[in-house]
DNA sequence: AATGTTCGCAACCGCTTCCGG
DNA sequence: GCCGGAAGCGGTTGCGAACAT
């Protein structure tokens, strides 16, 4: 029995004739509608290859070229407090598509952080380093990060929930509960090394610095917006102790 | 110079969530 | 409230380029 219609869809590497097709399709219609743009494009791919397509490559806004210093550290910051939800993480990366952070964060940052004695996936040290020796002899004048909890280790990614499960969630602020454990303490370890969590490893409790519990999108997104630069991040918590008190409430934002 | 290995990027796949009927 | 289609996300794979032997 042999399926009459339907030709063949074409799959692997774009080529250019295909781009403009998608490009112009896109420009007229608009994005969306994955499902029948290719049709109305004249694509022999489906939707979703499109969407990607489009997405990750022919997006005006995409920024090319290599990641740079500032970009880098956001990311690690971003990652130890998000883990591997590389769209919400891009979306903090103007420019930036969240396929290449993650292809990023999977060939040079991770192999980076294992370098410095750091997992990648919890950013706490890893046995038998330097920084976990640092971690375990870690001084009581060390910075706020000292005072911090740990972050809920992230061994457990919601890997199979990928998806949507996790981010569930579109390019937005989302998945601010399940986060909220985290926060203060991956921020706050923020301001020493990016790359390290190292004095949060093995402690615990107390804390009462008051983390951006937030409940509303945009208390989250300025939370997230201020971790683009430590100067932002102090500020943003200053205002924060000022105006909550260092408690569950939210970052007065 | 030729061959093998490693690396990085682009694309695909499967799953989950969202949304309209 | 349920169901099905569409969209979005993260994980994984494939392939070409760069590098090492």
């Amino acid at each position: 029995m042999t399926r009459a219609a339907a030709p063949a869809l074409k799959r692997g590497a774009w080529t250019p004739e295909e781009d403009d097709l998608l490009a112009r399709a896109v420009a007229r219609e608009g994005e969306g509608r994955w499902r029948t743009l290719p049709r109305r494009a004249g694509l022999l791919r489906c939707g979703k290859s499109c969407r990607l397509r489009w997405m990750n490559y022919l997006r005006p806004d995409i920024k090319r070229g290599p990641i740079a210093a500032d970009e880098e550290d956001l990311i690690v910051r971003l990652h130890r407090l998000l883990g591997n939800r590389w769209s919400l993480i891009a979306g903090r990366l103007p420019g930036r598509t969240d396929n290449e952070i993650k292809n990023y964060w999977n060939s040079h940052l991770s192999k980076k952080l294992i370098k410095r004695g750091i997992d990648p996936r919890t950013h706490m040290p890893l046995p038998g380093t330097a920084a976990a020796a640092a971690a375990a002899v870690a001084p009581d004048n060390t910075p706020a990060a000292a005072k911090l909890p740990v972050a809920p280790p992230q061994t457990e990614q919601p890997s199979s929930s990928s998806g949507g499960g996790v981010g569930g969630d579109d390019g937005g602020s989302d998945d601010i509960p399940a986060m909220t454990g985290g926060v203060g303490a991956d921020v706050f370890e923020g301001l020493g090394d990016p790359f390290c969590a190292v004095d949060a490893a093995g402690r615990g409790g107390g804390f009462d610095i008051g983390c951006p519990l937030v409940d509303d999108d945009s208390a989250f997104s300025s939370f997230l917006d201020s971790l683009v630069s430590e100067t932002q991040l102090a500020s943003y918590f200053d205002g924060f102790k000022n105006t909550a008190g260092g408690d569950d409430d939210q970052a007065g934002a």
